[in-house]
DNA sequence: CAGTGGTCTAGACCACGGT
DNA sequence: CCGTGGTCTAGACCACTGC
């Protein structure tokens, strides 16, 4: 059997020349096989846009929403073609922008699934870590603090939540044998991440994200990351080991989910010896 | 008249199957109208690439053999198609892959434009200056110095030049409101830059791309930069008005042509106070 | 008004992955 | 072996640009 939902093969509203709306029909079975059924109520697009581009945006809508996850395979491209009674030329179209957009990926043979951020080294992006032996490593992990607080406003707004919600806040430091190279101090919505409120601190472990998704079921779709330079605290230079008022790089970012939302607030400190970092122009 | 060349209605050799060879007809005229006729010799192409991926390594090296302009539309996706025949929607992918790049930027109505990467604010990438009134402003460029000389072996690496060949090295500051703000050192290989070697200091305007461009024919397809923080040589803290010992961002640059033949290497200091940068992460 | 790229269709066949 | 996405075709019509 397949991993995929059943595309509804009941009535299909006939739609003909460009620039017409993009209709689907009444859905007996939703596209995936996990979600309740939806309608065509659900749909509130711009007759103005391409249709790719309407596709494009209910297909984020309804990755949003989770009617999929990263592991399953969403509709086929002929299943959405037949869904939206367009061609599946126009599926593949609307499918490349969030392949481009870094929501999708494509396996051929296999499916087309929902990607994770490649958050991969975010810190090798910036930080070039290596142990005693030149050999590149990934920190490890160790929360040091979490309290439940209102957080500031500054917080609050970037992650826009309301004035009365708390927030989860961790400090967190990450080490090559035994040596704290990065601090970190990370906000989070309190209600969407209840179970990170009692977790034991010896049981988060060294990634985060793999946690806030299989506890939490919160994925992070994207993240915007500021890099600034600035001198180090005592606190920094006790923590880190450095000398008070050397150069510090300071990454702050903000993650959202597919449907744009901020829930995570993060800054990072390292010393600057340890940074570096590429960019390709084009 | 049309600014285009006229795409040969000759001999085409006809293929059909997926996977067949990439091929085009014998040009009687090119399809530009600038350059000399070529032939179905200069095509190198492998045949396992999918026919939208050879078509797009021909056109990059026509692009980059000067075929085409900045200001001159290529050839019509129509006329692409006829010459390379294959339909336009292969071609419309292969240019796709180039707009992608960077290479080529579409215009409807207009025509397929070959597109200089936006170094716009490269500076403003990175550095966030501001006037007295808090306005954002672009710096003006001095040029202290300019020696024809051997280049070191890693800048002779960088730009792969021959171990005889000498390079045109160019000091320069750039300012806000006469103070000085970043300073760079340029090495250019001469032969490329000959113009250069001899125009008077006060000639070289602030931005020195269109000066390659107008003057050298030169045009800079894409760089690679690479941050570092540094501590403020005595050098350093003289020229920028810091003191010795203070935390500076090095941003390192090689440029390079269509062809990806790197051409200029570059390194800029400022004061990492006034240093910001921002990344997307998907 | 002619010519460009932009959107969209309805197919065909290929290459790959898993059963 | 079947089903997936990947490649490719040969059109049609639309929206925009510039003469």
């Amino acid at each position: 059997m397949n991993d995929r939902g059943n595309a509804a093969k009941s009535q299909w509203v006939k739609t003909l020349a460009h620039g017409g709306p993009l209709r689907c029909g009444t859905v007996v079975t939703p596209l995936n096989n996990c979600m309740n059924a939806m309608d065509t109520a659900s749909f509130k697009l711009d007759d103005r846009l391409p249709r790719y581009h309407q596709l494009r945006d209910d297909l984020l809508s309804r990755i949003a929403a989770g009617e999929w996850t990263p592991t399953q395979a969403i509709a086929t491209e002929a299943e959405l073609g037949q869904f939206y009674n367009v061609s599946t030329g126009t599926v593949r179209k609307a499918i490349d922008l969030l392949v481009a957009d870094g929501v999708l990926t494509r396996s051929q043979g296999r499916g087309t699934f929902i990607r994770r951020p490649r958050f991969d080294s975010s810190l090798f992006r910036f930080f070039r870590f290596k142990s005693r032996d030149g050999q590149p490593v990934r920190p490890t992990a160790r929360v040091l603090k979490r309290e439940i607080v209102k957080p500031s406003a500054e917080i609050r707004a970037a992650l826009k939540m309301k004035a009365t919600e708390k927030a989860i806040h961790l400090s967190r430091v990450r080490l090559i044998e035994g040596q704290a190279v990065l601090s970190e101090e990370i906000w989070l919505p309190r209600a969407r991440f209840e179970p990170l409120a009692t977790l034991p601190l010896d049981d988060f472990e060294d990634l985060l994200y793999p946690l806030y998704e299989r506890l939490c079921r919160q994925i992070v779709a994207s993240a915007t990351e500021i890099l600034r330079v600035e001198q180090a605290t005592p606190d920094d230079a006790s923590v880190l080991g450095l000398a008070t008022g050397s150069p510090v790089i300071l990454v702050h970012r903000v993650a959202s989910d597919f449907a744009g939302t901020p829930f995570e607030w993060r800054s990072t400190r390292g010393a600057a010896t340890t940074f570096q970092y590429q960019v390709e122009i084009r």
